[in-house]
Order: C-alpha cells, then structure tokens, then sequence
DNA sequence: GTGAAAGCGCTAACAG
DNA sequence: CTGTTAGCGCTTTCAC
C-alpha cells in the first residue's frame, strides 16, 4: 500500500460535501455548527486518521506553541548531572501543555545573545527559560528590551523586572556553615562559583553572614573560586590543603565541585569527615552514594522546571501569575561528610 | 519609540517599488535578478532588519527542518551526566546545518510511541534521534514502518535497516575483562543492564567471552542486572559483596553503577583497587575524580552526537551516506579503581 | 529581468 | 447553522 500525504481539512470537507470552514469549526468544538454535522465531521476525521499540521495552524495564529531554552555552555565536556533533571522537568510540563520545547546550543564560533537573537527575529518561539542567571545578565537585557516573554530559575540584578524561581542560596550557605560552626569547626573554607553567576554571589553571602555572625574571623585565603566542575573543585582543595593552618571544613558552591574536592582529601590522605568535613550545593543523585556521603543543600531542581514553564505558558496566555517572584527556601541534607 | 512587528518581504517590496517576488529572489542569491537590483534589496533588507520568518518559509517547503529528541525516560529524578553532553554535541551540529532541535518527553501518563506517533502526524520534525536502543524496539518499528528518516545511536536487531552509530561494547568488555584476567583476578562479578536494551547484550557478551576464551569458569550468581542508576550498582554491589567466595573484581555495565558499587566497596570496609577491583563504562568526566579513580571504558559521547546528527541531516537532503552504520572501537582508560 | 497569480493548511470576519 | 472570502509570509511556476 502506497503511502498518501496526511489528510487535510480539505480532504474531509470533500468527503463529507462540508466546506473547509464547517469542518475546522466542528473539530474546535464550536458552538455554532449542528450536532449532527459535528458527529459527522468527527467521525470521518478519525476514520481517516485527521491531524492538523502544526505549521500551518501556527502561521494562522501567529503564535508558535513553542518554548525556547539555549544550553547555557557549550563545548564537549559539559556535563551536569543537574542539567538533565531539569531538563526532565522543563520538557513535562511543556509537553503537558502541549507547548514544543525547542532546544538550542550557541557553537563555538557563536555568541550565546546571537541564538536568542535569531530565533527572536525569525519568529521561532514565543518565549524563553533562562538558568544560570548572571548579575548584569546580557541575555535579560537583550529579552526585556525586545518584550520577548521568559522566565528565568535564577535571580538577576533586575529582580522585579521579570519572573523568575530561585531557591534562597544565601540561607543555605548560612544553614550550611551554620552546621559546620556548630560542630565546632572554625576554619572553614569555601569554593565558590564564578562571581558573575547570580547564586555565586548569594551563597558566599550566607557563608560570610553565617561567620560574621558567629564572631569568627575571616581569612580571604580560604575563599577560592571554581568554575563548577569537579576539576575546578578538586584544584582549588588542593590549593586550600596545602594552607597552615589547614581548614577544617570545605564547603562548596555546588555538589560537582564538592566531589572534587573529596578526591583532593582522599589524595591528601586525610579522612573526609573526621580530618576534614566536606559539603556541597544541589543535592545530586550522586551526593547520596559518595564516599562518604555528601552533606549537601537541597534544590529541587525537576520541580523548578515544571514550575518555571508553568509560569512562562502562563505568561504567554495573558493569564495573570499568582507569584510574580518565587523564593523557595532549601533543605538542608546532612550526611556523613560533615557531621 | 513604539516596537513594531517585523518587517516582511512584503515591506521591503513597497518600500522598493518591486515586487515579492524579485524580493524574494534576490534574496535567495537566484541569478535571474539584475546584479543592481539584488544589491538594493539586499541592502533595504539588511536596514530594516529583515528575517525570514521561519514558519512561513516552512509551510511553504514543505519541510520543517527540525529534528525531533524524545528524552528515554521521563520521572523526576533522571540524572545522567552521560546525557546531556550528548545534547550538547546533537545540539550544536544541529545548529551549525541550521536545523533546530526539538526536545519532547512522553510524560507520566504517555506512552513513548504516542510522543513519536503525535510528531510525525502533526509534522513537527523531519527526523529523529533515537539513543537507548532496545533489541526489538518499538520506536524503530513504528519508524520504519511510517518511513519516517532516523538515525540511533545503538544498534537494534534490525541491523542493517537503519542507519546507526554505535561503540563496540563486545570489544569494550572484552578488554576490561581481560584487563583483570591478566591482573590475576579469577572471580569476576559483572552488573549489567537491562536485557532489553541492546547495549547490554553486547556487553555482557564481551564479558563471557573474555572469561570463556581465559577458559575462567562462570558462575550465574557473578551476574547481576540493575538499572544504570547509582543506586542499583549499589545495591547490586551489595548482593555480589556478601557471596563466598567473593568476587575481586566488579565490573558495571556503566559508571554511574560503578559508582554505586565504589561506595558499597567501601562501606563493607574493603579498599578500592586493592581488596576489590571496580570499573565501569562510559567515562564520563566525574570517573576521573572518583576514590580511586574510576577504570572504564571511554565513549566519544559528544562527537557520537554530532555525528548522528550529521548522518540525519545527509538522509534528509537525500546526500548519500558514505556509511550507513559505523562502529567505534572504544578506549579502555585504565586508572587506580581497576589496576 | 520582473511581476502577477497560485497555494502550503489553517482560522476568522462576515454574510446569508 | 453553513459557506464565501481573505490572508498569515513565503516560494514557485508561468507569463510578459
């Protein structure tokens, strides 16, 4: 059996003697067509296998039905075990909605605002999810400036200028260190994350509030920073180790980072937990099943993607949002890495 | 200043004095255009701005030049870190052939196919990428069966019905197995995936074949099946760790599993690489950074990406392929876990 | 070399 | 209740 093109609305008006208008009326359940006729029309579009050509109902509508999201790096080794389950989550949602996500790299050769650029002027999304936030974010300014609807997971400098989910880095670097001051340590250093990233900033502050608070001073040389790889983790350990007096305590802007620095302990010959406590940012899978496992802050990140493109769809359909801005406060989950 | 809608070939055709039509064919660089003519519309369009609006150009064609993803597994705690280096390297050869990426997941309540099935009726992609092949896989079926273009990554039984791209994990296997043969281990546990994805087929098959050729003796209860997750290695370590004799060698179908095993390694206060030997498959980046670090078996993830990509773009313009299906030998990365 | 006309498949304003 | 007409923005015959 040969293989035809997909019916059209035509096809099922000829077949049923109906103009194409009847038939597009009867299939969006409109009031204003015999009930009759709406059986019929139905009927004869299951029968023969009727789909409407997503294109061709867009172009009429002048909407696109479809979501943006740019991969925030590129490169070969960009790897986050954080990134899938957001991405799980961002693709749910959407698809619950019948929303298209349409996902997108700026290569090598390309600058990250040209991708947003492009499919902005070429009309290919009706809005955009943003992660990764930084504080003077370029690709905010370029949203905000052309009205392109988009939510961002991740505060920005503009804080009241769009929507956005975070999760309270600051109180979770305050809960973190706070924990670690209670166990007495009192030399405890932190990895941070690079200082243009929106979270950097929040979650150095709680560390340096938490210490502020207890009284306890504050050696610049124990701030390192890394760029959110387990190898930037381990190097900026090993960095930390080497001081006299050694930190006690290494805490880090995210779980990768934290797992590299427990290999930096572990090649020191010291013992994570007893020698030196160690604790991280995310809650990874992996956090649970390291050796020891990882102290670490809990974000929900599958949920803050079905959270933020509920946001957006809404957004894009006028509907006015319960919460313009929303602050979720994070877990803290304590494992044998610093107890 | 008041944002005004885009300009259209329309726009620049009044604007000119010419037509829609020589518009258009200026700008697709069609030689029947008087050489002064193209020049003008092409500088009017470059200062108004003009953008080709995608959909419109695509209703027009015929062609959707999307390629549609559907992510293998939907539920909120899907981490793998394994994956979305792979979406970096299909996202960026896609975007580099100006095609765009169209990521879907088949909720909780949806069966995979219907994701597929719902693509191909509405025409929303022109092709697929398809990763965790099953040995009789259903997407394939459907696939072939609506001649629908798609490349794998992973064979299926269908062998040579589609056009694919794997790594030889037979011979990765193989290697491993014989890596610890020649180490003198003798009881070697393997922790494999699920049956019905084809790559654990090979795998396991390159295990028993490394044993039978060293003329080692098998024994079922060294085999066990988990999920790919950390958890399951884990778990499946547990079971393998209590059996006497012992196994000195343990090794995953993939690292995230390996991963797993380490940590129930050390938690039944064994030593990593010294009382038990662990390895695993896939590299990704955090096995570098593991204690000891993680032996396995690299895979190009990133490039097999691409290259998939490219495969499907060539079958979509009717390029000829210069292979149909290619088969990588994999490199074993011997480190501390496994020596 | 240029333009008029048709149409991709669908929806919406307006008659009747 | 149903059909006619128009058009989303673009490409592609086919005349002139």
């Amino acid at each position: 059996m040969a293989v035809s093109s997909p019916p059209t609305l035509q096809d099922i008006a000829r077949a049923l003697g109906l103009s194409v208008t009847t038939v597009s009326r009867a299939l969006a359940g409109y009031s204003d067509v015999a009930p009759a006729t709406r059986e019929r029309v139905r009927q004869m579009a299951r029968k023969m296998g009727y789909r409407p050509h997503a294109w061709a109902r867009r172009l009429r509508q002048r909407r696109t039905d479809t979501l943006g999201f740019i991969i925030p790096t590129h490169g070969p080794r960009f790897s986050d075990p954080f990134f899938s389950e957001f991405l799980a989550g961002i693709g749910n949602e959407a698809a619950q909605h019948d929303y298209d996500l349409l996902v997108s790299t700026h290569g090598p050769g390309q600058r990250e605002i040209d991708a947003y650029e492009r499919m902005v002027a070429e009309r290919r999304v009706d809005g955009f999810l943003l992660v990764r936030t930084r504080v003077d974010d370029p690709r905010v300014r370029f949203l905000l400036a052309h009205q392109v609807p988009f939510v961002t997971f991740g505060r920005t400098q503009a804080e009241n200028a769009h929507p956005w989910v975070d999760v309270d880095g600051e109180a979770g670097l305050y809960a973190l260190t706070q924990l670690c001051l209670q166990h007495g340590h009192r030399r405890i250093a932190y990895i941070g994350a690079p200082p243009d990233l929106m979270h950097a900033r929040h979650r150095l502050a709680g560390y340096r509030r938490a210490l502020a608070d207890a009284g306890v001073p504050q050696n610049p040389a124990w701030v390192q920073v890394g760029d959110l790889t387990e190898e930037s983790g381990y190097r900026a350990a090993q960095v930390l180790l080497r001081l006299r007096p050694r930190p006690t305590a290494l805490l880090a802007a995210n779980d990768l980072m934290a797992l590299g620095a427990l290999a930096a302990v572990h090649e020191a010959g010291l013992q994570v937990g007893k020698d030196v406590a160690v604790a991280g940012f995310d809650d990874v899978p992996l956090a649970a099943h390291t050796q020891p496992p990882l102290t670490t802050v809990h974000q929900p990140i599958y949920d803050i993607g079905r959270r933020i493109v509920a946001m957006l769809i809404a957004l894009l359909r006028g509907q006015p949002l319960p919460q313009q801005q929303v602050l979720l406060q994070p877990r803290l989950v304590v494992r044998a890495s610093c107890p």
